[in-house]
RNA sequence: GUCCCCAUCGUCUAGCCCGGCCUAGGACAUUGCCCUUUCAAGGCAGUAACGCGGGUUCGAAUCCCGCUGGGGACGCCA
């Protein structure tokens, strides 16, 4: 296996346009197959979200294109949880992540791992640096720093460090360590020459070293910083491919000296297009709920706000519904784009709905118990038919756009009794439709089938003897059955409501318009 | 201020690499019609985009340059 398989890549100083550049990533993957007597590269990928919040949109989706590479490679892929931030990182948002994760099937081969339980790794690898002069002390403290950019700043100038503790002497450095200053420890940035990000979306992207500044790879307490622990912990973990998202491109020419310094070959990389709100400006709680979870308390579907994710910023044709396989199947980096996307709340309410029409009634049936008693439609625990709730929710599957929508249906079917909307009572509930009311009952009491089709025929009997639309004898009943005027078909209502609450409902309605008069 | 990225309907996108099959395709939303016991679902039709300016070329959404616009990054955050 070759030493440095990125100077295949890299060797050419020509811009390579994308798909080329893709060929030729394909080809070395198979130069590699060829090369190494059955060994190929093992992709390994994974997600490193920092645990101080809870699973976002836009981290949904990183997770989600690093586990469809994996899969549709076959590798691996991991998830480590970056928490190096002590101060704002929690064990609750650890878990609310994994939820989230587990919630949306993004299943992980390794870890989770947790760069906390790791620190004696980054000691190492900083002791390294130091050692061989790539690394040094730096006693600033961060309230000076804080001062200097703000002046940069204000001066127009570039905020970057000015790198006054990189050449200090051997005397003024242990001056300083006299007077017990803590210092941090800065990585030594080369500063001339370029460095060049290869991009498996963008291109190569290069940067001029001099722009990069010598960034704290070890804080005055001991802790390690993310720019640091991200490349370790990808080098520890032979990560080929880091899929994330766009706001990290600016990082990596400094993270590429990471790597070149502790001696390590450098991944390939995908920055992913930004997810914006409404307004182009970065996603956030200001456009609605951002938390994957969020999501779910809605009644969403897993799949369907997968299907819309991937979907932002991935194309395959102009197919819009994939199963998990097809996602798998299909995905590549050739196929994502590089603009940022507004996410659109309606587009996934569609594809929810259309989620909610394809899923088995049975699993609808499952996934709605919470929903129903959330809504105080059951009781937490009581024993509901689940065949009977499978029928029921099939009439349903096509009018609800969210499990919410479905449970909140239901209830017609499942409460003892309805209650009126005002409106429908007003325009239905009258004199005119009060005998069709009662001479339904009176023909459906002595009913022993009360099934659709024969439902239907009573119907009609009445419809014709008074030379009526159904129209006219559907809606008063469908006020009666559902308190609205809107449901699936009249005889579906009535067969799954079944005999006995049928007749006290329309006994019900008939004595409110005797009453309301 | 500096650096980086991006640019096709309101939104997600196809087409761009390899210029002509583009009178620019699909989807969401929206409008109208059909179906119909209501509401949906479904079907059909409509409105709607290559940011601007220069090149290159017989020919540019597609290649090149500039501009404009948008986004992101510049932390002892990740």
């Amino acid at each position: 296996m070759p030493k440095d398989r990125h100077s295949l890549l890299t060797n050419s100083n020509i811009q390579l346009p994308i798909r080329l550049h893709f060929q030729i990533e394909i080809c070395y993957i198979l130069y590699l197959r060829l090369n190494s007597g059955g060994y190929f590269l093992m992709i390994r990928v994974r997600f490193a979200p920092s645990p101080t919040g809870h699973l976002h949109i836009g981290g949904a989706r990183t997770a989600l294109f690093n586990y469809l590479f994996a899969r549709h490679n076959n590798g691996k892929f991991i998830l480590r949880i970056e928490n190096t931030d002590r101060t704002r990182s929690t064990d609750e948002y650890i878990e609310t992540i994994i939820e989230g994760m587990k919630w949306l099937r993004l299943e992980w081969d390794e870890g989770p791992f947790r760069q906390t339980d790791r620190f004696d790794v980054y000691r190492n690898y900083v002791d390294k640096l130091l050692k061989e002069g790539n690394a040094y002390y730096c006693y600033c403290t961060p309230e000076e720093l804080e001062q200097r950019r703000k002046e940069a700043l204000a001066q127009g100038k570039s905020p970057k460090y000015d790198g006054r503790c990189r050449n200090l002497t051997k005397i003024q450095d242990s001056r300083f360590k006299i007077q017990e200053k803590n210092p941090a420890i800065r990585f030594k940035m080369p500063q001339e020459g370029q460095a060049v990000v290869d991009d498996m979306i963008r291109g190569k992207v290069v940067f001029e070293n001099d722009q990069l500044d010598d960034l704290i790879i070890m804080r005055s307490d001991g802790t390690p910083t993310y720019n640091f622990t991200v490349v370790v912990d990808d080098v520890d973990m032979d990560i080929t491919h880091v899929i994330r998202g766009d706001d990290h491109l600016n990082n990596t020419p400094k993270q590429i000296h990471i790597y070149k310094a502790l001696g390590h070959e450098i991944p390939l990389f995908a920055h992913l297009p930004m997810i914006l709100g409404a307004d182009r400006t970065r996603l956030s709680k200001r456009h609605g709920a951002t938390s994957v979870m969020a999501y779910k308390d809605m009644g969403y579907l897993p799949d369907a706000l997968v299907n819309y994710l991937v979907r932002l910023g991935w194309s395959y044709g102009d197919q819009e519904v994939f199963t998990r396989e097809e996602l798998i199947k299909y995905f590549t980096f050739e196929n994502v784009g590089k603009a940022a996307a507004v996410f659109n709340p309606e587009k996934l309410l569609w594809l929810n709905s259309q989620y909610i029409i394809k899923s088995n009634p049975e699993e609808l049936a499952d996934m709605v118990m919470p929903f129903l008693e959330n809504a105080g439609i059951i009781q937490k625990g009581q024993n509901i038919d689940r065949q009977w709730l499978s029928k029921a929710i099939k009439t349903l599957q096509e009018r609800a756009k969210t499990l919410v929508e479905l449970a909140s249906s239901l209830r017609y079917y499942i409460a003892e009794d309805v209650e009126y909307n005002e409106k429908a009572k007003a325009n239905f509930l009258n004199e005119k439709s009060r005998a069709l009311l009662s001479e339904l009952k009176d023909s459906l009491t002595p009913l022993s089938d009360f099934s659709a089709s024969s439902l239907e025929t009573i119907f009609m009997a009445i419809v014709e003897k008074h030379g009526i639309k159904l129209g006219n004898l559907a809606q008063p009943v469908r006020v009666a059955m559902t308190g609205g005027t809107e449901s699936p078909g009249i005889f579906e209502v009535l067969e799954i409501v079944g005999k006995e609450k049928t007749l006290k409902r329309l006994d019900k309605a008939v004595k409110a318009i005797k009453g309301g008069n």
